[in-house]
DNA sequence: GTTAGCACTCGCAAAAGGCGAGTGCTAAGC
DNA sequence: GCTTAGCACTCGCCTTTTGCGAGTGCTAAC
């Protein structure tokens, strides 16, 4: 990317010019940066940079009269060139480190949990997008009937339940029979990772089931379905509120942009996905989801056994603190990966 | 409750006030309720009208010099006495009974997806407490191990998956041995009504496992204290961005607030929690939550087998569609009911 | 190349003014 | 005695005006 192409005063400006925006939410001023700063240089000079800086792309002015504001090109060349790095504070890493000790939950509250701490380390609405299937391994599966047409299947993965259906039924089955498909199923499949499940071998069981008992053919089908093609990864979100503190979003239209954003999965979803290793930050209109574009996003994926199985992120106003949020983010990540590789 | 105490003409106006008011969101004043409604009445005689309703503490004046709106007991009269019915439309029942008529999803989904057309129909954010085990009939536990040390609980009743636990084990057990114990407590359990479990039912089961094999007892303990003592019922929320449509909550700080209690499981819990049968209206101040205290809560419980098991409802400003989020949500309840107790 | 000085711009907040919807009161009418 | 026309009055709100101040760009001197 765009860096070292500024030479050092003027990235110490645009720096400066960043740092403050980020934290005061308002321009700046040649004169602040004086005081503030003391850089020895005086408020004449730092404003014949910041013209040039204007000039180049990287600052500019909401209006005549104010001080200046970081572009998105501004916030690129900050993040990748700039932007000091910072350490989490003993406490964040004694919550983080201290929630990820605890380890007897199911699957789902851990990761409601995890995105919960995440938004409230950041104060930004936090996302995340739930594990996907492929690295896990088969443990079980369970055939239940509720009721004389309606069958429930559960697929466990060595991380915890995963998919759980309600398939009716044309013809009723008692539980005994149920049991016996369940069993033969799970004979077959206990132990395989799921990333090895080939057509042919559900071909195989289907074959196998068929010889066994015609009246199940459907019901296996419809199982086997299930586990080729599972649903999209669950999406959860935290902290939506924090979003609110910021004056970016004080009016309503702003925030209910983004708030209808969070209420679409699938939007959502094509907002989060992606097989990118490490940290991924997306800048303003870098985003393609259009309510996202006052928005930058910090995402980093998590892994199992060293492959990518889902994201978690963080949302805010592109006046963002990038520094910290990266760090809480990527060490969140981090440890997520080894919580589930553990399993 | 307070009913007819008003003369018919007080009446009258008290109910196209409110009419008015919650459609346009502005006090009403005199003329144009002389001019809208023609009521056959000068603006002079219904000023004289809303004077003595204000005396009597059912309107109130925002400012002098603007018109009425309905106070909370003015509202409260609206609601016992004066609303009109409203049936659903055509297209509304369509709806509602097509979601119904789909049933091959699972409880959770199921219950996500009510509450979503419940928001839809009623344009106002809306929720539901999820059903108590009580009334159900125990169908499946399993036992799956997931990795040496973690084992994996499920419950499962007739209408779907209700629990899922990861417990930690001290010593490590085989996939064989946690399935014969599941295949004891199935022996033991299957088709048993919740309501009917009693400690003195799970001594039995312990002893008997205990005689069985020691190593269990630990886990078995856990899963009977999880049978007994549940967590609370799931919450679901959805339609939230609705609220921002209502002038009321076009300042941030108020939305926030109502946001807040959205957030929080346990105060929605409170606030939706009652056992009492048949539609509730929440009116202003008459809501505990003081987060709620300008909006009106509508909810009405649902049943499985004649006893109440969930609620569902819907929050919006006190000046709500009474009428029509009544009919919706009622009839939602009523499908609700009906479509759990078919399971 | 840096900086002091200065005229200029312009958003914003407070003050001022005018409008209009709505009221209460009074007195006349049915 | 209830109803209503008439009228003076109130007051929120919208618009306009004004003044302030932060910030700028340019110029000229260092």
């Amino acid at each position: 990317m765009s860096r070292r192409e500024l030479d050092p005063r003027k990235e110490l400006i645009l720096k400066v010019v960043t740092d403050d925006y980020i934290e005061s939410a308002e321009p700046v001023g040649s004169r602040t940066i004086a005081r503030k700063y003391n850089l020895g240089l005086s408020p004449a000079t730092i404003r014949n940079e910041m013209a040039d800086l204007e000039e180049g792309g990287y600052l500019k002015q909401p209006h005549v009269s104010a001080g200046r504001i970081p572009s998105h090109q501004g916030y690129r060349y900050y993040v990748d060139a700039l932007m000091s790095q910072q350490d989490l504070t003993e406490e964040e890493l004694a919550v983080i480190r201290s929630y990820f000790a605890d380890r007897s939950r199911e699957l789902d509250s851990i990761l409601q949990q995890t995105v919960k701490i995440l938004s409230q380390l950041t104060r930004y609405p936090s996302l995340m997008l739930g594990p996907t299937l492929k690295p896990s391994i088969f443990k079980h599966v369970q055939l239940i009937s509720l009721s004389a047409h309606d069958l429930l299947v559960l697929i466990v993965t060595d991380m915890g339940i995963i998919e759980n259906k309600v398939i009716a039924l044309e013809a009723p089955v008692s539980q005994g029979d149920l049991d016996r498909v369940s069993y033969l199923l799970n004979k077959k499949l206990r132990g395989q990772p799921f990333a090895k499940f080939k057509s042919s071998l559900f071909r195989e069981i289907r074959d196998e089931m068929k010889a066994d008992n015609g009246i199940f053919q459907k019901a296996v089908d419809l199982i086997l379905k299930t586990m080729e093609t599972r649903n999209k990864e669950r999406i959860y979100l935290d902290g939506i509120i924090n979003i609110l503190d910021h004056p970016e979003f004080k009016e309503v239209e702003k925030f209910k942009l983004l708030m209808e954003l969070m209420e679409e999965e699938e939007r959502l979803y094509r907002l989060l996905s992606t097989r990118q290793q490490g940290i991924r930050i997306s800048i303003g209109e870098e985003n393609q989801e259009e309510a996202a574009q006052e928005c930058s996003l910090i995402t980093a994926n998590y892994e199992v056994g060293g492959q990518v199985v889902g994201t978690n992120g963080v949302i805010g106003p592109t006046r963002m603190e990038y520094a910290h949020v990266v760090s809480v983010v990527d060490f969140m990540a981090q440890k997520l990966s080894e919580f589930l590789s553990k399993l």
